[in-house]
DNA sequence: TCTATACCATTATATCATTACATCATGCGA
DNA sequence: TCGCATGATGTAATGATATAATGGTATAGA
């Protein structure tokens, strides 16, 4: 087992905010919220660290096409690929296991030479509730 | 049949700019270029706007993970789903087919009830030459 | 106490992308 | 031909995301 240093408070803040949110947010989204403010965080950066930690740990997922990051569906984390389907209209997201793909896409990159290290997957879309919301509008 | 009309100057400047490239280039990297100054491009938004519509057109693809945009390895470009991996060290990217894996990984949203639209992977890792370069360093 | 380390604060700056609005060229119907 | 719609373009400003540079504070251990 590997040691895990407690988090710090202001990673816990940051952590918290983000399992609240239960979706994606941008640094600047959680610098806005009023739980983190009133804690004393006040600057993009002091949020970025929070975020670099968390991500080490595995407990945070950054979502590169929204620029936003994810609390992990896990407590413990894990650094594992994993997958994300985000909705288009109301950006709900979901960590999704790669069920293997992620063997089959490492091949295809080693196939063209490649020694390959991280695999990311997102997928947009609706997310249930917002496929029920459109098929109400016809 | 789709009609293709024909690009505008801008949107071919930029096109053969990321052409030459052969690796994935960002809006403001595309503006420095010599060759696309001297046509006379010479705002962010002029090269926005070509690069939306070479996209629409299937003819570039844009690297989440990079803000960066990469030419179409298909001179006629297409909109179907393929992966990328990039080198950690020198950015050389590569576009991949999935290999059926967009199927397994758009069937695993379905399965958490989302309507699914695009699919997007990058790999990162090295490229060979820098696996190379990599070993001889030891 | 001294020092090393980790964490954090503040300001400024770099990087990526869009909004707002004006202009110009082209094609098309009256 | 004229008037007008359309779409591509230009310019300036701004918004949004992220990092650099510098230094302060707290704590632990020699």
């Amino acid at each position: 087992m590997t040691a895990k240093p407690k988090l710090t408070k202001n990673q816990s803040v940051v952590l918290k905010a983000l399992t609240r949110a239960k979706k994606p947010l941008t640094a600047y989204e959680i610098l806005d919220l009023a739980t983190v403010r009133t804690q004393g965080l006040k600057a993009p950066l002091t949020i970025y660290r929070a975020l670099d930690r968390l991500r080490d740990e595995g407990l945070v997922h950054r979502i590169e096409s929204l620029n936003a990051f994810l609390a992990c569906c896990e407590k413990a984390g894990h650094t594992e690929p994993v997958g994300f389907v985000i909705c288009d209209n109301c950006r709900k997201s979901v960590e999704l296991r790669l069920s293997d793909c992620e063997t089959h896409l490492g091949a295809s990159a080693e196939a063209a030479g490649f020694q390959v290290g991280e695999i990311r997957v997102e997928m947009t879309g609706l997310c249930p509730a917002c496929v029920k919301a459109a098929a109400r509008q016809g």
